[in-house]
DNA sequence: TCACCTTGTGCAACTAGTTGCATAAACAGT
DNA sequence: ACTGTTTATGCAACTAGTTGCACAAGGTGA
């Protein structure tokens, strides 16, 4: 039950309209917790009936009109509650290394070219963390909120640079050897 | 919809019962791939009717009662065209850096502690690992099959060895630099 | 022989996330 | 005026995964 938080984490960040909101999980909230607008409306509807976020006056509140939120003081004191509070790590689901499972199995046919796909994307994605990480974290200039957002970006620079070294493993060991 | 082929994999690997499956999720399979035996007895009924396992003959098949499957040929073949299927990569969702993202906006109180908690748990895993590594798969020895299931548990050891490593650097830079 | 525990199988209801589509206003070109 | 595109909001149905519980057989101990 994450997606209400990160929407209060984006709408304290600042008050949005839900399609900004779409985009801004499009980028950098999205990272690692996307989200599409259709989940998004709906949990806005939620959680302004919940009392923890309001719509700010608007001329024409109707359809096709921007209608922006947000948050309440009852949505901040969620927030922190559901931030300090004790939560299990859920096991991971990886459908690549299931594949690479079932492969050892049925056959690596097929396999290489995906793989290189992969290591594609998470190189682009990779190069794109490093030019955030240029622009919004130079060198100096370390408030809290600041070091807390530079330590998550980091987290995604170093997930896709395993994931890019692990990828160029895979690739070398996997199709050049002769089958056994 | 990725369950059914983790059980395909499974049953190549050896044909089991539902909690054989089940045990199985919870060790090996499941680093990646988790699944409750309520969510596997269910995909056992699809797979049967679907006509890709079936179940070997039992003296008893009634409740109670251990009941093993074997993949059927049809199963095999569904299992490796969709190993050489072209998946995009799914989007990350992670509670943890969504806290901490939340934390730069409400603050960390409270977060610590759970922090710790997790890179204990962390390095758990990382160490079982590695026992499974020295175990199955010592030097030399490496059939295709061995090659890629020794570089899926890679992959396992390296992200454990990246969050055990980032929590660290979390919790170093995170409460004793005051409050600013 | 009754009470309890473990092993094994399974249904039903619920929650979260995805996909597909509908609606409406504003604007741009022709 | 009409056609099409973009911006913006939203519902409904579906899929996958989780949670809670039930049922049955066999063994253990009191």
């Amino acid at each position: 039950m994450s997606l209400p938080h990160a929407i209060l984490t984006a709408l304290l960040e600042k008050p949005s309209s839900g399609l900004e909101l779409t985009r801004r999980f499009d980028r950098s909230i999205g990272y690692f917790w996307s989200a599409t607008h259709q989940q998004i409306y709906r949990e806005l509807g939620r959680l302004e009936t919940d009392g923890l976020i309001r719509a700010l006056p608007a001329e024409q509140p109707s359809r096709g009109q921007k209608k922006s939120y947000e948050v309440l003081p009852a949505g901040r004191d969620e927030l922190a509650r559901w931030t300090a509070a004790s939560q299990d790590p859920k096991p991971h689901r990886d459908p690549l290394l299931l594949r690479l499972r079932a492969a050892a199995v049925v056959g690596t046919a097929g396999l290489e070219a995906d793989l290189r796909r992969h290591l594609q994307l998470h190189e682009r994605q990779l190069a794109e963390y490093r030019e955030i990480e240029e622009r919004d974290f130079p060198p100096g200039r370390d408030g809290t909120g600041d070091r807390l957002r530079h330590l998550v970006l980091r987290a995604g620079i170093d997930l896709e640079t395993f994931w890019t070294q692990w990828l160029r493993r895979a690739l070398e060991d996997f199709p050049g050897p002769p089958e056994g």
